[in-house]
DNA sequence: GTACATAATATTGTATACAATATAAGTGAA
DNA sequence: TTCACTTATATTGTATACAATATTATGTAC
């Protein structure tokens, strides 16, 4: 009897430790990191061509190098950062020609994606993307353009997922990220402020299944977005520490 | 005088070594285990499921854990491989479901790969394409299934570098590998042995610039694989040393 | 001062050591 | 035996140490 009460005992202490102080106290280092850098570029914090050091972000992050050299090679690999052998580690400057490309791949994928989502949307689906267009939109009222962009992206992912491919929802990860670089070092303004509107009119689309309505509408955001942009302009670069001084408050 | 000759000895000593010695010697370590891993994978060695033990992988390619998890992640995020955390990295094994959105995102990444190929063709790419068929056909009259399906992928990819999209290439890397892995573990045979007929009308849509023939070509071509599977069989698991007993001889 | 070669420093690449977790083997009670 | 539990082992996760390479600083000849 004394054990079977000491047993239960722990066995709820051991549920207790796992299921409450864990998630609490746990850091998921190596997601951490990525996440930070991930977000630090695609809110053009990290400006394109950024030197990323590694001891730089090990004091960042206070992780070791092993963790940031995984999300960097992580970072690489969704073309968001590129990675010179005994060089180090920039974020990405796609080049006009890449960004040209870069377009058209995600105008081939998204019409796909349009078409897809148009079948299998469902109420939930709807209510989510809803969702993400008026955080999208309270981002733009407070004049916070890169959230706006951050956000717009996540719109676009997200329709993908309703569209349940999972090769598309990988794919367009990479080429939306390259997309928010491509605004960041190319665009010339204006061209953004229409995006509520046509993300709106996108979800009605869809709402309805009507596929004709919604890729054309695709297509034409997306034209936008090539039309915003003056690939004669070059970027500028940040440095790494200002990028993160919030971290350091 | 003297210190002059000392000088342009150095120098020529040194582009004697850096030109001709080093390429000889170099092992290019992460990128050989990545290789041989990628390999082992598209030639049907390692089976869908099969377990990579970390530091089994150590012994065999005589490199640290570091390069091993390294490759590892690569292969992950090229989703030939799952890495579960604590667990360890397995082979991807698709679900039929999973092959179906595989299947669909080549269908449509390709045709629209097909349309840039048949506009930007040239010889030389014509060349280089007719070569990797023979080289597909060889294998399959020496009756290795195995090197036959690694080549024939290896042309889908070539088609896409042709076509000059960056972000296609990067995608269908991943999908062609996927797609081994599919015809691995669901195809009933036969299927396959079309195959070079089909990548040689292909190619002649393409040298001709027919879009409209190398799209349905490549559609049907993409049906035929699909239809050259049977999603109700389970797979078979292989072991790592057995994969790679040609190393060890 | 400039150009070049050399030395010092900083940065990345790889291997190893230690920590955390999961798996397998062993132990005792019903 | 079988089940719950403990202990031992194996495996993965992370940090650090060392090696190789690149970058910067210094010095010397002209």
């Amino acid at each position: 009897m004394c054990r079977y009460w000491f047993h239960h005992t722990v066995i709820l202490l051991t549920e207790v430790v796992n299921k409450v102080l864990k998630p609490l106290v746990k850091k998921d280092a190596p997601m951490d990191a990525y996440r930070q850098l991930f977000d630090g570029i695609l809110s053009q914090r990290l400006a394109p061509g950024t030197k990323l050091n590694e001891v730089e972000l090990t004091l960042l992050f206070s992780v070791s190098r092993t963790l940031i050299r995984q999300a960097l090679q992580r970072l690489q690999l969704e073309q968001v950062v590129e990675i010179h052998k005994n060089r180090g580690a920039f974020v990405a400057a796609p080049t006009p020609e890449l960004a040209e490309q870069i377009l058209l791949a995600r105008h081939t994928i998204e019409l796909a994606v349009v078409k897809l989502a148009c079948q299998r949307c469902t109420v939930a689906d709807v209510q989510q993307l809803q969702k993400m267009i008026d955080l999208e939109q309270s981002a733009i009222d407070q004049g916070d353009m890169a959230t706006a962009l951050r956000r717009s992206g996540e719109f676009h992912l997200q329709l993908a997922i309703v569209a349940g491919n999972q090769p598309f929802v990988h794919a367009l990860r990479g080429l939306i990220s390259q997309t928010s670089l491509i605004i960041t070092m190319y665009s010339h303004g204006g061209g953004n402020a229409c995006a509520r509107d046509e993300h709106s009119q996108l979800l009605e689309a869809v709402k309805r299944g009507d596929e004709q309505q919604g890729q054309e509408l695709m297509a034409h955001h997306l034209g936008h977005i090539a039309q915003g942009c003056d690939f004669n302009h070059s970027p500028q670069v940040a440095n790494v520490k200002g990028a993160f001084a919030h971290l350091n408050s």
